[in-house]
DNA sequence: CTGATTTTGAACTGAACGATACATAACCAG
DNA sequence: CTGGTTATGTATCGTTCAGTTCAAAATCAG
């Protein structure tokens, strides 16, 4: 009985992604949006209701898509040293290819921190869900022998998380991929065999 | 002749850099920036020509400051390691203290990238500093025996920036002072002998 | 005291901000 | 075809944005 939608949402929501990543939360406009996603601002407002709740939906797309890239690595073959090293690497490759806008991810935590709302709920989820990956990983490593002996799953983790976010404000500074494979080997040497 | 400033330069910069700290660039309106100043429009216009210079301003003396203070640590006693690791741990506990406000300089990448003016300027030149100050201490390191041998200085230098930048993501994300210290001492245990 | 010079405060500029109002258009069950 | 419902486009809301204008105030060399 209703008018259809003309556009599909969650390709709204990716294309509103993409400029939010691009500019920040501050620095995109609400005619920025209608005009990345190809909307009226009257589908934007009734679709999301508010540029913070379409940012919200946009983070939280862009989480679920990388973790879910991330976890495919982790649950792919090879030791666990092997799978975090391929972890590393598709991190800086995703870097390079993006333009050099960085991770939406560690960009909103710079540029807002952790607010009260939804969009703080994403990026708890995120963190939680990283270190969990994380954490399950180097309990294998550790199984399997490619990983050190004595190592806390939850601080290497931890460390791993900061691993990958440093890596990502490299790939801001406009480092070089060399530099940045030799960090990641450096930070993998701390916990491999 | 002329009519002399009622107030002090550096001291207004200092507080527009805290303005800047809390809420990004884009989240500081010039409205702020007067009321976190004292000054009036005419008084900001008039020194500091527009937003984006006095952000520029904010930038430099945050990163003169703070390599300062690191510059400091890498000067005092104990061997390279010893000072690496107060490094990092001065990192930490300034983060803490900092109410989670994270580091100028890593929210500034996050938020604008390196742009190519002023601002772009400064933090260029805040990382060639870390990194022409990590590489010393590091080639000093591997001469005084508490580094490891073999390690290319420059790498180093790179992964330990990368390190205090991750960290400072940390500390935006919320995470405990623990899993700070743990990450800043499994990262030096790649590289300490 | 005067006059050249600069700072200061208040009012103001046009543009852009996020968000809304509302008439019109499009759909389909009945 | 009609009526109920939602989507859309346009025009607009009041607010805030970064930045400017300008007269009044303050200084001190002469």
């Amino acid at each position: 009985m209703p008018r259809p939608r003309e556009f599909d949402e969650t390709t709204a929501v990716e294309k509103a992604m993409h400029a939010f990543w691009e500019h920040g939360y501050e620095g995109t406009s609400t005619q920025d949006l209608c005009e990345a996603t190809g909307l009226g601002r009257s589908s934007v407002y009734n679709t999301f209701t508010s540029k913070r709740a379409l940012f919200g939906r946009s983070l939280a797309h862009y989480t679920g898509t990388q973790l879910d890239k991330r976890q495919a690595i982790l649950d792919g073959p090879g030791t666990a040293a092997e799978r975090l090293a391929a972890v590393l690497g598709s991190t800086i490759e995703d870097d390079l290819e993006e333009h050099r806008r960085g991770c939406l991810v560690v960009n909103t935590l710079a540029e807002l921190g952790v607010p009260d709302d939804e969009v703080g709920a994403a990026l708890r989820a995120d963190t939680d869900r990283n270190l969990t990956m994380f954490t399950q990983c180097v309990r294998e490593g550790v199984l399997d022998g490619s990983l050190r002996d004595g190592l806390d799953p939850a601080d290497v983790a931890e460390y791993l998380l900061s691993t990958t976010s440093g890596l990502r404000v490299m790939a801001r500074r406009g480092s070089s991929r060399k530099s940045m494979h030799a960090v990641a080997d450096l930070a993998l040497s701390a916990i491999t065999r």
